[in-house]
RNA sequence: GCGGGAGUUGCCAAGCCUGGUCAAAGGCGCAGGGCUUAGGACCCUGUCUCUUAGGGGUUCGUGGGUUCAAAUCCCACCUCCCGCACCA
């Protein structure tokens, strides 16, 4: 409809640049440091991160309105592997991706061709996202704006990593990772095919002796070595004789090639193929009893070593292989005397579950998928379930999941076992098309996070923080918890090399935990002030930690100083805004971090967490075609209903769902409001009516709910008070004047829509504007205070138009029932004993007495009510109707000893009822003389409950 | 498995911490009316159920319990969602 969304943005965007209001420099006024996670720039930002954004954005423009100096500053994360592949795919020309730009992101193709190099990419979603930041109105302070590959914030990077490492808190150890062979470097979910996250889990190697050989089995069940009785051999592979680390080994030939990579020393000796060594025998560790070696061919050479121990009273896939074989054998053969052994009693099953497991499921032969299913229930079970029987020795009696690590333990103390590292999810592609292994990196760099006393200070932090919503506190203790040595270096992609291992780049998750003391700094690179040129340990140590002074440090005394004291006015950092997504990493790396570097006057104070947004109730994907760029929907919407859809569709940990009409609502909310303001003019107020008292109380609650739910981070509900609650209230007044034939009450609505829109400035800054003009306001709303609750509440206001609302409410439901068509209502107000006991009633129950029987008791012991005895309906009634309000009202109902009911429904009632139904209305108390009562309603009013009678 | 979150009246979604204002906000949808040449938008009314007097009945995943009083507190169970690492 007829509003120039985005002419009225770009008018008051204008206007904000020229006030210079969101430049925050260090003042004699309170400051608050509001930051957001900064953007990854490998796409445009699309609503769902528009949320976060949103949420900080305008907590930052509540808080500048209730008069603090609001730093909210942005950066953008260089760093990271994601680009990288982007990149490597885009020179690839894979067809998917350069598809996916063109057709979901509308990128021009000019800039696709040089997105073969990194940098290229993030610089152009850099511009593409700060731009849409720009659009949607967020008050940030752009003269702080950085990457994290700029030289100085490397200079920062270095100095944070060496701090930590003078800590010990950084230790060099070795770490399994997916890695391609071919681009010699790890892999991790995007990049390798079909988005799949390399998987991998440590087998254990047994070690059967044959002659001068070692022939090892993989397995993930190292306590059935109690049971084995053959191993079986694939008699068409072609085996390696090698020597691992000095030892000679039979293994197939994949399974030497992974040794490579997991930094074993292989040479190669010679082949031996699979049939030759069946029949042979080997030599069980511990128990030293030689068993053979048979064929099977469910074996398969790229699993494990390629030879299996046999299991069959615990492996299907052993059982049936035997049962298999077995029927190769002719009878009497002493092969045929090969027994399961059974050593894992289970509940629910006998002596041999494999057995029970392949029967139940009818399987046939060693081929059959449905073993894997079989194996699986029979290894979940017995893992959970199972107890170890007498001939598994020391480790009888154990549950198998208790007794699994302390079996590891032995095998590998007595030299029984080894360690392999394999792939679960074998086949894993790299995106280069070569296979995936599992490679142990040595001398990784590790952030120490399992160090307790590092944890125990993270706690303390996160306890006296303010963690919004309260809900998601308890992960953070519990990730802290857990948390271990966390690697913090890789080898390829942009960033910052570790300053005493340039083989090393720091890791993303690691050079973006405490950046928001960088935003002090960019300020000056940006002006020119500062480069990193001579940027020293220093220096970081003095401006950040206050460590030494400004004199050794090779800069100009007076920027060293004036960074200092801007750094020592902003931080430590007031709210940190971020998805709910970074809880288990980066949120609770940025506590830790801060703890172990900054002094505890400098640690966070708060973190906000948010949920993600739907659109159409659906999550957002690529695959679905649903997700919506962020400027694309300005362009569509207009910046403001979008802020405002997001808000008000959910609180905060919930998932916001984004839909047209929910924003089409909004436009036409917003559209009536703007048409409202242009109408309504400042003018005096005059003596104020009761309807007058009590709007204006109205409005003292919403300011002080409005802002008390902004303080909770409740901003929906905040959205909601003003927008649509206040609403219901503001129609109850129009009614009640226009009954009157009022025409002098547009300055109190000029008043209150004027709080009103200072209100939703934070939310619909743009808008808000473009109301404040119309409403003939001066100045900026957003440079406005936020509104103070400045009269006290009207208590006996708000009784009172209670009390009309009530009546009308009665009467309309009276017609309702009925279905008559009224030519007069009478109304009855109680008699003042009633009132009496009325108040004896209340004080009762505000004293915790509810029951029925005591109060009667103490209202006949009084004279002056006791007359009441005659009528326990009341009583019983009235009870329910204290007990059915809340508890502000029934203080204010006792304060209140005075209260004219039938003053009130003569002076305020009559003309509600002439303007609703056109008929005239007659009061009566219930004890005047002369009353008109002809169907005996009057004894049945009650304080506050009126009775009616209408014809 | 470990940890976290959630199940509310047609749908979405508040309420739960701090029990009584809760037949339970608001939005959407639906029905009726107004406005309009018509549609859209907007405004009003209704939207668990019974009821010709402002009242009653049954509801907040299921089953128990505490209480004068439970959507709200406690216990058990069922179902769904998310995270679990070198990746932003």
């Amino acid at each position: 409809m007829g509003i120039d969304w985005s002419g009225i943005e770009a008018k008051w965007r204008k206007k904000w640049d020229e006030v210079k209001d969101f430049e925050a420099n260090p003042n004699e006024k309170e400051k608050k440091f509001i930051t957001v996670a900064y953007p990854y720039p490998n796409s445009p930002q699309h609503i769902g991160h528009g949320r976060t954004y949103t949420l900080a954005d305008v907590h930052a423009r509540y808080y500048r309105m209730k008069g603090y100096n609001v730093l909210f500053p942005m950066g953008f994360h260089y760093t990271g592997t994601p680009i990288l592949g982007m990149a490597k795919r885009v020179e690839a020309g894979d067809s998917e991706i350069i598809d996916g730009l063109k057709n979901i992101y509308h990128v021009p193709e000019n800039d696709i061709k040089t997105f073969v190099e990194p940098i290229k990419i993030a610089d152009y979603f850099h511009e593409e996202i700060k731009s849409g930041m720009i659009e949607m109105g967020y008050s940030i302070d752009w003269r702080r704006e950085f990457t994290t590959i700029d030289p100085v914030y490397q200079k920062f990077i270095e100095w944070q990593i060496t701090t930590l490492k003078e800590k010990n808190l950084i230790i060099q150890g070795s770490h399994p990772v997916g890695w391609c062979p071919k681009d010699q470097n790890p892999v991790s979910q995007h990049d390798t095919m079909g988005d799949v996250e390399p998987d991998f889990t440590e087998y254990i190697l047994i070690k059967f002796k044959f002659d001068d050989y070692i022939i090892p089995t993989a397995t993930l069940r190292p306590e059935t070595l109690f049971g084995v009785t053959n191993l079986w051999v694939n008699p068409g592979t072609k085996y390696k004789k090698v020597t691992v680390d000095g030892e000679k080994w039979i293994v197939s030939a994949e399974c030497a090639r992974k040794l490579e990579f997991l930094e074993r020393k292989v040479t190669y000796d010679g082949e031996i193929s699979g049939a030759e060594l069946v029949g042979k025998l080997v030599e069980v560790p511990h128990r030293k009893e030689k068993i053979l070696i048979l064929e099977a061919s469910f074996v398969e050479s790229h699993t494990g070593t390629g030879l299996v121990m046999s299991v069959p009273a615990h492996a299907p896939f052993d059982y049936q292989a035997l049962v298999d074989f077995k029927k190769n054998q002719p009878l009497g053969s002493e092969l045929q005397l090969i027994r399961p052994i059974s050593i894992i009693q289970t509940e629910g099953y006998g002596e041999i579950p494999a057995k029970e497991a392949v029967e139940k499921l009818g399987i046939s032969d060693q081929n059959d998928p449905k073993l894997e299913q079989a194996t699986e229930e029979i290894y979940g079970k017995e893992f959970y379930g199972g107890i170890l029987k007498q001939n598994t020795e020391q480790f009888a009696g154990k549950k198998v999941s208790e007794a699994k690590e302390s079996i590891k333990e032995w095998l590998a103390k007595e030299k029984y076992s080894d360690v392999l590292l394999e792939l679960t999810n074998s086949p894993v592609k790299c995106r280069c098309g070569a296979e995936c292994v599992v490679k142990i990196l040595t001398n990784q760099w590790f952030l120490n996070y399992g160090d307790n006393n590092w944890k125990e200070k993270a706690n303390r932090c996160l306890d006296k923080m303010s963690i919004l919503p309260q809900e998601i506190r308890g992960e953070f203790n519990y990730v802290i918890g857990w948390l271990h040595e966390r690697a913090c270096a890789r080898q390829h992609g942009m960033g910052t090399k570790l300053p005493w291992d340039q083989a090393w780049i720091v890791e993303s998750l690691s050079d973006s935990v405490i950046y928001m003391a960088y935003y002090i700094l960019a300020k000056f690179v940006n002006s020119g002030k500062l480069s990193a040129d001579g940027l020293s340990k220093e220096f970081f140590d003095y401006v950040f930690l206050g460590k030494g002074s400004s004199d050794g440090i090779k800069l100009p005394k007076d920027i060293v100083e004036e960074i200092r004291k801007e750094f020592s006015y902003f931080y430590p950092v007031d709210s940190r805004h971020s998805g709910r997504d970074l809880v288990p990493n980066h949120l609770t790396f940025f506590v830790l971090n801060h703890v172990a570097i900054f002094p505890e006057k400098d640690w966070p104070r708060q973190i906000v967490v948010n949920g993600s947004v739907l659109m159409d109730g659906k999550k957002m994907s690529k695959s679905m075609g649903n997700i919506i760029p962020l400027r694309q929907a300005i362009r569509d919407h207009g910046a403001d209903p979008i802020r405002l859809a997001i808000i008000i569709s959910a609180e905060l940990l919930q998932d916001a769902d984004f839909n047209l009409e929910s924003v089409n609502g909004i436009k036409n909310k917003l559209v009536a409001l703007l048409d409202e303001c242009s109408k309504l003019k400042a003018e005096k107020l005059g003596n104020l009516q009761a309807e007058d008292k009590w709007i204006l109380s109205k409005l003292q609650s919403m300011i002080s709910g409005v802002s008390s739910s902004i303080e909770k981070m409740r901003l929906r509900e905040a959205l909601h008070g003003n927008l649509f609650s206040f609403e219901a209230d503001l129609n109850w007044f129009l009614k009640r004047a226009r009954a009157k034939g009022r025409n002098d009450y547009s300055g109190i609505l000029h008043e209150i829509t004027t709080k009103r829109i200072a209100m939703l400035s934070p939310f619909a800054p743009h808008i808000a504007e473009e109301m404040w003009e119309k409403l003939g306001n001066s100045g900026l709303v957003s440079q406005s205070g936020w509104p103070t609750v400045s009269a006290k509440i009207d208590a006996k206001a708000v009784l009172s138009e209670d009390l009309l609302k009530s009546v009308m409410d009665d009467v309309a439901n009276i017609i309702k029932i009925t279905k008559i068509t009224p030519k007069k209502i009478i109304i009855y107000t109680a008699d003042s004993f009633k009132s009496k006991a009325y108040h004896a009633i209340l004080d009762k129950v505000m004293s915790g007495e509810t029951n029925m029987g005591a109060i009667m008791k103490d209202l006949i012991a009084n004279p002056e009510t006791a007359d009441i005895k005659k009528n326990p309906d009341f009583v019983q009634k009235t009870i329910k109707d204290i007990l059915s309000e809340p508890v502000e009202i029934r203080k204010t109902k006792l304060e209140t000893v005075e209260f004219d009911e039938k003053g009130l429904i003569s002076d305020e009632l009559i003309s509600l009822a002439k303007a609703d139904y056109g008929v005239d209305v007659q009061i009566y108390s219930e004890s005047d003389s002369g009353i008109y009562d002809p169907k005996g309603k009057a004894r049945h009013s009650r304080p506050f409950k009126p009775a009616i009678l209408i014809e």
